[in-house]
DNA sequence: GTGGTCTAGACCACC
DNA sequence: GTGGTCTAGACCACA
């Protein structure tokens, strides 16, 4: 696992989770790696961990049980969904439209690369 | 202006900066305002916009004069342009592409959504 | 560690941590001085530390680990010889040639200074 | 004329003030560029150039006579020398065998390059 | 007036 | 503990 510069590591963890669980490959009622084992395995501090596990329960993703571990939740994809979806539709979108708009780039261009792509 | 927690403000001033260029509101050959008198309009130090200014400076956005100010350079739109095409086909797009995916949203409802916008 | 006046001091820190990498006092790999403990120890602001490690981190010269702190990279000796260089070749040796021809210094006199000196 | 970023421009001015008198440009008892005229001449403010004379002047180098403008001295060329070679020898030649030093260059590679200019 | 550098110190994020 | 950002304010050089 890599990260960027310029977002803070235990949201980039938050996010790698968040997409194990969208791709399900981590399903709802099942555990999640232990804060240590999870911080070995991708080189970074406990406590950065720590933080991410928390921010994923106060977003209702993650559930936590004391002595046992973290779990998926079941409502997890539909939370996750519904942050994504929110953050999609209502920043990364108007975002790109923005950057379309600037630098005078055509739709057609992005559904060709879209297309291209797929 | 109002700056968002999760960026530096001086990349946030950066930003405008070029925005600014970018719309020809600030052309080519002019003076754009002094360090000071800027850090006085945005209420911030006049620090930030020192770093915010460098920045541009380094990215030959713009060039300073001794004793003058700074100036929008003849190549600040191109290089503006080249900056923001990198980030946009290099980061965004593909960062886009891949929310779609992992939530399921047809590129029909973003083609809708701009037509809409537009 | 004595600052000259006409030089910006974190200039003058820039240099002194090249020095020590091509002086193999600090190995690549190994971690350098802390910013605040150094800044401390050359009786300096620990920002004008800052603007000294970012400047030698734009160069390729020294690394940023989150939390830990600067370490110095394999590439840096090179790095920094191939700066020396530039500046030594195309700057510094047209100076010392053009100062010789107007002061009418022989080249043999450089020469034996130069091996009093060896 | 076209100044470096990093060396105050009067000292730059005095510099190329003190070439033309070494290559017997500008004699002595001869009259100099007045202020105002060489300010116009180089692009630069009136206050540099009055920089420059002045230190020129501290250095024994030019002489004002008022109200009719500066003068060589006939002692300007000693006086030049004097200060360069102070220069040369003092500062130039150390720093540029300390460069050679570290980068490990040999001496015959400077004089190579010495020969190949000549 | 312009910009640049430096200081002292606060606050935040990450290890 | 590490580094990063921002502030407020002093001082200097150049136009």
């Amino acid at each position: 696992m890599e990260f960027q510069e310029k977002k803070a590591i235990y949201l980039q963890i938050a996010d790698y989770v968040a997409e194990q669980i969208l791709l399900n490959k981590w399903l709802p009622q099942q555990k999640i790696p232990s804060i240590r084992e999870f911080a070995v395995d991708i080189a970074v501090n406990a406590n950065t961990v720590i933080r991410a596990y928390t921010y994923l329960q106060e977003q209702k993703i993650i559930d936590m049980r004391r002595g046992i571990g973290y779990f998926v939740l079941d409502c997890a994809v539909e939370n996750i969904k519904r942050l994504k979806k929110q953050i999609f539709f209502q920043i990364e979108l108007p975002a790109l439209f923005k950057s379309m708009h600037l630098l005078n780039i055509h739709f057609s261009e992005i559904e060709k690369i879209y297309k291209e792509a797929k």
